[in-house]
RNA sequence: GGAGAGAUGGCAGAGCGGUCGAUUGCGGCAGUCUUGAAAACUGUUGAGGUGAAAGCCUCCGGGGGUUCGAAUCCCUCUCUCUCCGCCA
């Protein structure tokens, strides 16, 4: 969540941001400034009064030593009218302190001043195309056809086993999965980022501090009898690996990376945007995070751009890097590039990666910090990526890759799956 | 799941209800010594709120209670360890 001592210093520069956003409620804005003060002055009250309470309770203590217990009595008196004083300013700083916290919480992060305006997709930015873009053979299919044809995947045994959005890979699909899996793992540890393998399911606690919650509370498989989440992708356990952590700064950049499952409900989605693998309950994904000193964050974030850019390269697969607009950006996100590949049968754009930079707005609500060269305590910068999600990598290579005799597999990848076409 | 023990600063580990934000050791940082390093010695070393600063306030797993006063007593939750049960 953003700073209440920045909202306070620059409330209309805020406004400003958030509207550009498309933010309607910023009068939120002056309400955390109002909140802020109202805590100020009742916690200076309090304190004032547990200062004095303090104070006295110290002198009884010595008043019984000496044994002069008629001076405590008295003093004891003084305590009890000081306490009834301090009680309800109390309540009332626990109030408004619980207020200022809601009203912060539902505030998205600032977009970034690069971030293009605009409400909808149709406002993103295309930053650059690259990849070879395929002609495809006559009778070319999509995706779901060359997944029954060549016996990839198995959408309806998903759909018996437990619904729809859950598939079956077997066989050479399976493998394919697992060959792609440590094929990015691969990449992305040669690159330095240190690999992770992290709980699947997640405390509340884990899930407020990436910012799924409160803002994406009904989009995650929640297990009521222990209170846990399932992960929507990995960059929940991996970057909560650090909250609550002062780092120093030799330790900096820190780079993980890990694969997991994520699990989505996808609530509200229907027709052929989830046919076949566009949008599934559970895929597969490979994730990278950074946790950067501020000044260096958004150098590291056109690394990642780079980084993941190679990767498609190398799957010969063609993409494109969109630079979301302010509309078109998640609630914590400062600012945000998509990857989205061509899947050239259905001759749609699918989104295959997202990487993001939230500055602090991440690292405030999990208290991710370090000591900078002056020995000054202050918040990281935290950032991810998808390096890369699988299921709509795989629909495109099938797509894109398929020729009258099979599917040819990018050389990449024939080391990983052990033949160099399906 | 049952029985018992425990949770204190980066780590280890003290702490009679009052002067404890907390003894000590290790580690870290700075200095002395040294050509340099090591060793030794000296000092220093948690976080947050508020304030210009001095200071004041809060935090000893989380929450609640008793008390003039709680790291210390009570309740509760979570977690860890030991034993038993179950089990990949």
């Amino acid at each position: 969540m953003l700073l209440a001592g920045f909202i306070r210093q620059h409330p209309e520069l805020v406004k400003e941001r958030l509207a550009f956003r498309n933010f309607k409620e910023t009068g939120l804005v002056d309400e955390i400034v109002r909140l802020d003060d109202q805590r100020k002055k009742l916690q200076l009250e309090s304190d004032t009064i547990q200062s004095k309470i303090n104070a006295h309770s110290k002198e009884i203590g010595q008043l019984m030593a000496k044994g002069q217990k008629a001076e405590a009595e008295a003093q004891k008196q003084e305590v009890a009218s000081l306490k009834n004083a301090q009680q309800p300013i109390g309540e009332a700083l626990s109030d408004v302190e619980t207020a200022l916290n809601d009203t912060l919480i539902r505030l998205p992060n600032l977009p970034a001043s690069i971030v293009p305006p605009g409400k909808t997709p149709d406002d993103n930015l295309t930053v650059r195309e690259g990849g070879p873009k395929p002609t495809l053979p006559p009778g070319s299919a999509p995706h779901w056809d060359l997944a029954k044809k060549y016996n990839l995947i198995d959408f309806e045994l998903g759909n018996k086993i437990t619904g729809s959005g859950f598939p079956v890979y077997i066989g050479q699909g399976a493998r394919l999965q697992r060959a792609l899996i440590q094929y990015f793992l691969d990449y992305n540890t040669a690159a330095g980022y240190t690999e992770y393998m992290p709980p699947l399911m997640v405390n509340e606690t884990s899930a407020r501090g990436t910012g799924q919650l409160p803002d994406k509370e009904g989009q995650m498989y929640y297990v009521k009898e222990d209170n846990f989440y399932l992960i929507p992708t990995a960059e929940v356990p991996v970057t909560n690996i650090f909250r609550d952590e002062i780092l120093k700064e030799q330790d900096l950049p820190l780079r993980m990376t890990a694969y997991t499952p994520c699990f989505r409900r996808e609530a509200g989605s229907y027709g052929k945007d989830v046919r076949g693998l566009n949008r599934l309950h559970q895929f597969d994904k490979v994730e990278i995070v950074q946790l950067v000193s501020p000044d260096r964050s958004y150098e590291t974030l056109d690394e990642m751009v780079t980084h993941v850019e190679k990767l498609l390269l190398s799957l010969e697969l063609p993409y494109r890097i969109l630079r979301l607009c302010a509309g078109d950006m998640g609630f914590t996100s400062a600012l945000t590039y998509d990857f989205e590949v061509y899947s050239a049968a259905q001759e749609k754009w699918l989104e295959v990666s997202s990487v993001s930079n939230f500055e602090s707005f991440q690292t405030n609500r999990m208290k991710i910090r370090y000591k900078d060269a002056t020995g000054k305590t202050q918040l990281l910068h935290s950032l991810n990526g998808s390096s890369l999600a699988l299921p709509r990598i795989l629909a495109c290579l099938l797509e894109n890759h398929q020729t009258a005799n099979g599917i040819r597999l990018p050389k990449s990848l024939h080391a990983y799956f052990g033949k160099d076409s399906l």
